[in-house]
DNA sequence: GTCTATAAAGCGATAGAC
DNA sequence: GTCTATCGCTTTATAGAC
């Protein structure tokens, strides 16, 4: 409900509706509003995992074909553009939580344990591919093109830009991104 | 008011309370609370024109020293990432007001308009720093950068990062860029 | 655990006087 | 243009029965 209407749309009395259930027992088993929001960021984060390591199993169809960790890479992040819809409700009620937490700092802390997760998976591909790149600039690369992940996600989700072309962008990116820190010229 | 409480906190009754003005008034001058969503947005628009156009020309401060197209560029985009009150509100209000969007189709053709001028300016910049690189490149570049921006800016403002972080990850993205545009022999 | 009923407050918007 | 007063609806949260 957080992905069809937002943290500010979500109604208590709706989503008993939709559950089938009263709103009493919402709060029985919630506390309050914002036990619900908790609670909804640790579902979408397990959600995301499920599907992380379902499309790593699955991933490698040919047997050595096009397994590069750079391909990996590539897969992992373009996860998040998919226009399935478990993709697209997590990619918009997590996008959402982030956004609410400019303004309430609730689930500040939840958020930025998950995103370093995140970001340290992006990191360890990025190892893989580089393994002589000093630490500093893979992390800051990874923390570069999640960020763009997650900036192009809002145009994506809220239609500014189609998905494929959030798609290509990403793509791109992590060529520009795995292209620089193979070139050891150049510092940072 | 949208910068500290958000779309989803503002409230009419508050607004007019600020302004010292009766709730009547409010609608009698921006008709509903879309119209005042509309006007803000506007505001948003004409203030980040004014204190960029500002920055332009006190920028260059020795006669030709650093004056090359990449730090333009640089600072150009650096701009949004200041603690000054001004710029920062305008940031917030912006990233409030894209995110609201997601679920609320209402500004999307707004926002798309300024983010498309926003986007070509980079790209100016990109263009005069590489004029040999091929259109749709610099394009691709420029909207990697914005979007990438934007990404960066939530993570600033919901205290995920510092100020400082920020402006180095933007900071370094915008060399990884440039130096990608400047390599005439990848495609794309 | 689950429901019904309702308190209590909040909020968008309008009417009508001045 | 501006204010006061208020309608009418929504929403969070709780009380208390079962």
């Amino acid at each position: 409900m957080i992905a069809r209407q937002g943290v500010r749309g979500l109604r208590v009395a709706d989503l008993a509706a939709e559950a089938g259930v009263s709103t009493g027992l919402v709060y029985y088993h919630f506390k309050d509003r914002p036990g619900l929001l908790r609670q909804a960021l640790a579902f979408i984060g397990d959600r995301a995992d499920r599907y992380t390591l379902a499309a790593d199993e699955q991933a490698p169809p040919g047997p050595a074909e096009s397994a590069g960790p750079r391909q990996a890479l590539e897969r992992m992040l373009l996860l998040e553009f998919q226009d399935l819809p478990e993709v697209r409700e997590n990619s918009t009620a997590w996008g959402e939580l982030r956004a609410h937490s400019v303004f309430d700092p609730e689930l500040r802390e939840d958020l930025a344990a998950a995103g370093a997760a995140w970001t340290a998976e992006v990191a360890d591909h990025l190892v893989a591919l580089h393994p002589e790149a000093p630490a500093p600039a893979v992390t800051a690369a990874a923390e570069r093109l999640t960020a763009l992940l997650e900036g192009l996600s809002v145009r994506w989700l809220s239609g500014l830009i189609p998905l494929e072309h959030a798609r290509e962008l990403l793509r791109t990116a992590v060529g520009v991104e795995t292209g620089r820190l193979g070139c050891p010229g150049e510092a940072n």
